[in-house]
RNA sequence: GCCCCGUUGGUCUAGCGGUUAUGACGCCGCCCUCUCAAGGCGGAGAUCGCCGGUUCGAAUCCGGUACGGGGUACCA
């Protein structure tokens, strides 16, 4: 359990894979397993492969399917196989696989690995209950285990659909977990279980491993919430040597811890907290979300005893051992996630970070389509004012408003006004225009020479008081960007402009 | 009820039998400074869940126990 994990076969390698349903928005916790499953197989120089389990028609959507391979594409989590690219054991969407699920179900029956169970709900419910009272686990008790051909046709006869379940050896499973090591079930606590319901749609107990089975996967990696249901599966890898689906190994499995909430709860799609398309919106970078996430239950090893908590995706796959992972559960910390992810803003260069701000000035409506190049000048320019100020691209919108919004949409916050803008902050205001109408040179250091000469020399002010009101009167606001760069950006009639509306 | 997993400052994390228990976020103070940031420096904050055991020595190994989480579905 240290160390590097060995492929299952000598010499086989690594065939990873992410598998969500297409329910609901796609959540960071998602994003964590999909994070750490891909970086393991780019670690291992493996195969990535993206799959998607919509077998519970009544959940799924095409809308969610949508936006999970969407989000994969902006994470940047990059598959060698899969939906939409496709690869050589596809389809890769479940629903188009039935016919897969319907032949594996049924060369179980016949191979007397599973088979039909007649029990309705209410029934199954009265006998659980009864197990439990008793103290014993409430999983099926395996009664309809060897019916007849007569007592089934006596079922059928009643108009009862059965279900199949799948046989467990009784026998101890015994699992060494890639995160947690070895790992018992007993056998009276892992019973028969349904593949097939009643209607005939394979469930996700038998459609997952059969699947894995014929993409040849050779490490789960996934949540710790399906780590009790990992024994079936084994016993199922087991039953497919015999029936000949896949090639008769069983994967190595690794469990996830989750990624929690506020409280101390999974954090479930229907958390705001955890919506991955709202970080994307609010100007989180993929690289500083990943980054963040992969923080969550794994650390770079310390390089001569310094820790690196702020690096790239490059970084985590040369680096990314799985033996590292932390089994326990992390909370969800925003307030770490924004200072991440603003490191990695400082990171980029600025050009870059103009690019990357255009989607979110267009959102708000301050940038058109389609981009003009004075606009993509004026963002170029006005990037290095932000690059250190924001821990979001979003938070730059706001910033620099006052640059792109039309003079008769500017605004003054009138707090700051009220507070900048007095009678003394009016006559400051006034002092700057007039040093600034003539200057001969309109460039930051100038406008700087000539607001310091007129305020600070010429009215006695001290700087912070000095600039102030200048500050509002021209951005609106008490807290903005460099002042002199702004002015500057802004350019000489619209600074003037904005400085006598505010006498 | 039964089964499984987990437990180091508020949060994340290092640690692998001997450390003044690491670092980060957050918080507080100082410096820098045209505001806000960024950056620099410093500080507070952990009897490593608890009890026993092994050992000269335990956050580290073992056993209990408490608490938290998950599973116990014809969800995944």
């Amino acid at each position: 359990m240290t160390d590097t994990v060995p492929a299952p076969g000598p010499s086989k390698p690594v065939v990873a894979r992410f598998c969500p349903s297409p329910t609901g928005n796609p959540h960071v916790g998602m994003a964590r397993t999909a994070l750490f499953s891909w970086a393991f197989a780019r670690h291992h120089g493996g195969r990535f492969v993206f799959r998607i389990e919509d077998t519970d028609a009544s959940r799924d959507s095409q809308e969610s399917y949508d936006l999970l391979v969407d989000v994969m594409r902006w994470l940047g989590l990059d598959w060698d196989e899969g939906v939409e690219v496709g690869g050589p054991n596809g389809p890769y969407r479940q629903s188009e696989r039935m016919d897969v699920y319907a032949d594996v179900a049924q060369r179980l029956l016949d191979a007397g690995l599973a088979y039909k169970a007649y029990d309705s709900a209410e029934e199954l419910e009265e006998r659980r209950d009864a197990a439990r009272a008793a103290g014993k686990p409430s999983g099926y008790d395996g009664l309809h285990r060897d019916l007849t051909p007569e007592q089934q046709a006596a079922y059928e006869a009643e108009g009862r659909k059965p279900v199949i379940r799948f046989k467990m050896p009784e026998k101890d499973w015994t699992f060494d977990d890639l995160v947690r090591g070895p790992i018992t079930f007993g056998a009276d606590n892992v019973q028969d279980f349904v593949i097939v319901r009643a209607n005939g749609q394979p469930l996700y107990t038998l459609t997952n491993p059969t699947d894995d089975a014929l993409m040849g996967i050779t490490h789960v990696l996934r949540g710790e919430d399906i780590l009790s249901s990992t024994p079936r599966q084994i016993a199922l890898y087991e039953a497919f040597a015999q029936i000949g689906v896949g090639d008769g190994s069983t994967p190595r499995f690794g469990h996830l811890p989750y990624v929690t909430g506020a409280g101390n709860r999974k954090l479930s799609k229907r958390d705001p907290e955890s919506n991955l398309l709202g970080y994307r919106e609010q100007g989180f970078l993929p690289e500083g979300l990943l980054n963040y996430l992969a923080l969550l239950g794994w650390s770079l090893p310390a390089v001569d005893g310094v820790e690196k908590d702020v690096f790239s995706l490059a970084e985590m796959v040369e680096a990314f051992e799985i033996s590292r992972v932390n089994p326990n559960p992390g909370r969800f910390d925003l307030a770490k996630c924004e200072a991440i992810n603003g490191d990695h803003i400082r990171l980029l260069d600025v050009e870059d970070v103009a690019q990357r701000l255009v989607p979110y000035f267009q959102a708000a409506g301050l940038v058109h389509e389609p981009v003009s190049d004075e606009a993509t000048a004026l963002l170029s320019a006005a990037a290095p004012l932000v690059h250190e100020r924001i821990a979001k691209l979003g938070e730059a919108v706001d910033m620099l408003r006052f640059l792109f919004i039309d003079d008769e949409h500017f605004v003054v916050d009138e707090a700051d006004a009220a507070k900048n803008l007095d009678e003394s902050g009016r006559a400051t205001a006034r002092a700057a225009r007039d040093a600034l109408t003539d200057l001969e040179s309109w460039d930051t250091a100038s406008i700087e020479a000539a607001l310091r000469s007129a305020l600070i020399e010429g009215l006695g002010l001290k700087p912070r008081l000095a600039f102030g009101p200048v500050r509002v009167a021209v951005t609106g606001s008490r807290i903005s960007p460099p002042l002199f760069e702004s002015l500057e950006l802004l350019g000489r009639s619209r600074t003037l402009a904005r400085l006598s509306a505010a006498l």
